[in-house]
This record gives structure tokens, sequence and C-alpha cells, in this order.
DNA sequence: TTGAAAGCGCTAACAA
DNA sequence: TTGTTAGCGCTTTCAA
């Protein structure tokens, strides 16, 4: 759409830019009668300030990009939902990129940012290829600045780390205490069983050293969990936890289809709070992610921006639901 | 980060910026030497070009804002989703807005786009009240272009409408066919209304005229489904058509914890193909958007960039899952 | 084959 | 109180 300018509504006034620009930014030292002028002026011309324009003029940065692998999982959205307010109200806006791309597109993608965007948020679950490509690309002189989420970064760049054990250590202790003795977990990720080994190692006096922490690998996805209903129940578990919530919803349909009880005969807890996990049946306990604290700290990185890198480790919260009453 | 820029090569390289420019838009006519020097340079200190800075010079906007009332819901994210690949391998990206906010802060965040998004896609579930200050906004000569998703936009914005009554009225002929004789329709949505009449109105020949329609009024949400449970059952109804899958998906939890057998005693159909109807137990039939369709016609305008208006019709489609078999 | 220079739209130091 | 002007970093016309 056409745009009207600066100095069109100079020429348009008959006063220099420089007035037009006093007024347009409410500075002082304007006679009312040029200010009424140049107001009506640009009223009716709906003038709007070129922000390219401008920021380039002022070596400002007002966008902010955010990579992420998937923007399907839920708790990506609740990050991304909460941190588009943030930044926003601040002048800040988020542009989306995908990181599941080759290197030269990431690289591409990251160039086309440049001037536009001052600081790239890398949200966590980075996949493999694209590890190695971000290190480089934080670790040269870009004109960007990293702000890895969840996932450790390069030397510079800032890094936020989320203690998941933290959380799941603490479910894990709500279960022993409920009285559960027999703890699966069902998944693969460390982070998740260093919480399990902490709550062990604190094993809550009225267990008495009676628990027994049990152990069986599988991915993190709905079918896996779904599919690993036999060996769960087989198990002599009398609570799963699971490295997903999504993964839970699976074992908790074949619960469903088996006429297992769930919390009665085995106490179930997830991990990511996610939609899911509200809407199940039962509805799923699980691990929240500490997403407003990781904001709150990703916009003040943005608005004071220090030099130094920023490094710090925000923990989980386990969230208690009908799953593991 | 400090950048380095196109001017200081040319001095480092004791070249002119045209020359350098040349080099690095791989442009003919520069002997080999020179050539081989600026690219030396240019990887030494790292040069990435200014994006702002040519694009303003260019006049080229290469974002694209997406403005969503809520970005939580499953189908805006699998739009997203694909909408991002296409626009970055285009070369767009895009910029992320709240609609819900007031009209003074929805005007600045659309000016502080100026200049550097040449579109904004507008996607469905706009609230009332930003409604009207974006038809006005889209009414006035702001420096960029409207494209209303799943919603009418005004006059000489782009608007891209789906038909949501072509997927409901093949997903209730399909219960139908398959036997069910008393659908009801649980929700207030104008648009399934519709496509449940359109589909009584062709009824299959094996249904000869003794098939009923049914209607409760309620909103989309998980809780609104879980809610109707028991006037659901009270209705004699044989098959049901909620508004949303959340919806479909709190009845489904009701009838799971009231040993409702579904579909056997009830056939269930949601709409959106959220990802709780893949998840749900059983899973859920429902209604899909036609989102590739429509995300390559948004990226047609943008690259076209068409002066008149497109308005186009899209219809959804049904996928028939286990809860309506 | 190369360079000088204008200008995208804006800001602000400086001069008048 | 107001205007002139340099310059943000880039592209490209035109002349050398």
């Amino acid at each position: 759409m056409a745009q009207i300018t600066l100095k069109q509504l100079a020429e348009l006034s008959g006063l220099s830019v420089r007035t037009v620009s006093r007024v347009l930014k409410n500075q002082a030292n304007v006679v009312p009668e040029k200010r009424e002028t140049v107001l009506r002026l640009a009223e009716q011309y709906h003038y709007v300030p070129n922000m390219a324009a401008r920021n380039l003029r002022l070596r400002k940065r007002s966008f902010v990009g955010i990579l992420c692998r998937d923007f399907g999982t839920e708790v990506f959205v609740q990050k991304i939902n909460d941190l588009e307010l943030r930044l926003s109200s601040a002048g800040y806006y988020p542009v989306l990129g995908h990181l599941d791309r080759s290197p030269a597109d990431l690289e591409r993608m990251l160039s086309d940012w440049a001037g536009i965007a001052g600081y790239v948020v890398v949200m966590n679950s980075v996949p493999e290829q694209a590890v190695e490509c971000l290190n480089e690309l934080a670790g040269r002189r870009l004109p960007l600045r990293f702000i890895f989420v969840d996932q450790p970064g390069t030397e510079n760049a800032h890094t936020l780390l989320i203690d998941r054990a933290s959380g799941v250590c603490d479910a894990v202790t709500s279960l022993l205490e409920s009285g559960r003795r027999r703890i699966l977990h069902c998944g693969c990720l460390a982070s998740r069983k260093e919480g399990i080994r902490k709550a062990f190692a604190r094993l809550p006096d009225s267990c008495a050293g009676r628990a027994e922490a049990l152990y069986l690998e599988r991915h993190g996805e709905f079918e896996d969990g779904y599919g690993a209903g036999p060996r769960i129940l087989d198990s002599g578990a009398d609570a799963v936890f699971f490295d997903t919530d999504r993964m839970a919803a699976g074992f908790l349909k074949y619960a469903a289809e088996h006429g297992i009880e769930i919390p009665r005969r085995m106490a179930v807890v997830g991990f990511d709070d996610d939609i899911v996990a509200r809407m199940s049946i039962p509805s799923l306990s699980t691990v929240a992610h500490p997403v407003s604290e990781i904001n709150s700290t990703i916009l003040e990185i943005i608005e004071r921006n220090p030099e130094e890198p920023v490094r710090r480790m925000f923990p989980t919260r386990f969230i208690p639901r009908e799953s593991s009453r």
C-alpha cells in the first residue's frame, strides 16, 4: 500500500522535516498553529512512520527470533503465548522459525533476520544436526545474540536451563508418601531418571527402605505409551512416571480399554503439563515447566542487553491431579 | 553484536562499495583477484548483510504478520506450522501478534510493523472488539495489506473463507448412511447447523425419511461437553455432533466414567481435527480444516501481490475414526 | 571493469 | 523556534 512519508508531509505543510518530526514525536518548541497543521495533515493522509527506517537509523531491532523444532507441542504453545504478551507490551515482536531444516537454510534464515532481530531465542528440543550448526552460528560474530532455553548453548550465549529433575523428584516423593512402593519409570530421558534417583535418595521416613524403582525404556510418544501397556502391567508397579504427558495419555488409553482402574490399581504421572493432561480421563498429574519465570528473564535480558552471558537454572514443579490421588 | 558493514569492507579492501557489492551478489565484471580479496575479507570478518537496510532500499517487506486470538488451539498450531514452512522457503517470516488486546495496543502493534511486514494474516476467532478495530485499520490506508482467514474482512482485504458446513454435512451423511437415525447437534455455531441441515435436506435413500435432527445448545469447551453428558443421554440420540473436538473430548470423558459405550451406544463426531481427536479414547471422528489449501493461497497472494482482493471459499472434510464406526 | 553518488524513510546534531 | 544536513547500511544508475 502506498505510504506517505515524513518528507511528503513536510512538503505538504510547507515546513521542514525537522518540524514535522518534532510534532509527530510530541517534542517541544513548535508553535501551536504549525503543530495543528501537521497533525491535521498526518491524520488526513494516514501517516504511519516506517519502522524499518526508524530502526535502521536508531540501530534498534524490535523483533525477536524464536527458533523451535515443532510449534505443535502444547508446551511450546504455552511458552510462546506468554512470551508474545510480554514482548509486545515492551515493543518487541516474535518472529517464528522452524529448526527442522538444513544448516544452509537455517543460516539463510538467520541472515535474513540480521538487522531486524537483535535476539534469537532457541527453544528446547533442538534436532541433532541443528545443534552443531547453531553453535557454530552463535559462536561466530553474527549480528544476533542467542538465548538458549532448556538447552546448553555456546559460551557467549545466554543460557536458561530447566531443572526437570526437581519436579520429577517432587512427583515421585509424593507417590511414595501416598503409599506407592514400586515406581516404574517409563521413558528414556536422563533428566527424568535423575529426578527419580533423587527422590529415592531422600526416601520419606514412612517408606523405611521398602520402595523399589523399576525402569522400562521407551520413547515419549502417544503410541509408545499405548504400546507399553502390557509390559507396564506385568512389571508389578503400583505407579508409573512417564517422560511426557502424550506418552502417559497413550497408557491411559490402554488402561481404559483393558479396565485398569487409574489411580486405584496404578498411579500415573506425566511431564509437561500438556493440554492432554487436563483433558485426559482421569485428569493427569504432571510436572509443569517454569514458563513465566523463564519468559520474564528473557525479557529482562532483551531490555537490559547485558554483555556478559546470563546463565540461570529454573526448577519445574509437580501438579497433582486425579491420576495419582 | 558489532556488525561489519559493506562500507567497512570496502575500506578494508581498498575497493569501492560498488565492487564489494558486486562480488557479494555474485555479479559479473570483477577481476578474479579483487573478487578473491573481498570474499576472503567477508569471510574473515563474518560479514552478514543488514536486511533492514536492504529491504528499506528495495522497498521490500519480508515479514508477514499473523494475528490470532489464541495461539493455543491445536488448529491454529497446525496452520502456523505449515504456513511457516511455506513462508520461510520463499524468504518470508511470520511475526506473531495476539488479537486479545485493546484497540490502541492493536494499532500500536500494527504501526510497529509498518515498513517491515507487507501483509497481515488475520486468523479466525477474532474477538468482538477487535473486529471493529481491525476493519477500521484495514479500511484505512495503512501500509499493510490484510488477509482475513475464516472471517469476513473489509472490502479491499483478501478473504479466504472456510466452508465448515461441507465437512459437517459429509459427517452427518456418513452417520445416516451407517444407520444412525437420531442425530443430536450439541453446540451453538450456525455453520455447523447449516451443515446438518444440508445433510438432512439430501437424506440418503436408505433412510427413507425416518431420521431426526435434535439440538442441544452449549458452548464449545471441554467442560461444556462433559457437563452436557446427562442431557445427551436423555435425548435418545444415537449419534452426536459437537461444535469442537475439545467439547467432544469432554463428552467422551463423561461417557467413559458412566460406562457408555462409544460408538456402539452412541456415535460421536467433533470438529477441528484437534490433537485430542487423535489421542482420545476412542479416537474421535472429526472434520478437518483445509490447512494446506488456505496456506498455499496465502503464499500465492503474498508473492503475486494482486491489486484486486482475492476472495475464495475452501471446503472442510470429514475424517472418520473409531468414535463413529 | 570500476567508482561516485543518489536515495530508501527516518533521527538528531548543529546552525540560524 | 525552525531549517539544513549527515548518516543508519544498502542498492543501483550513470559516468569514467
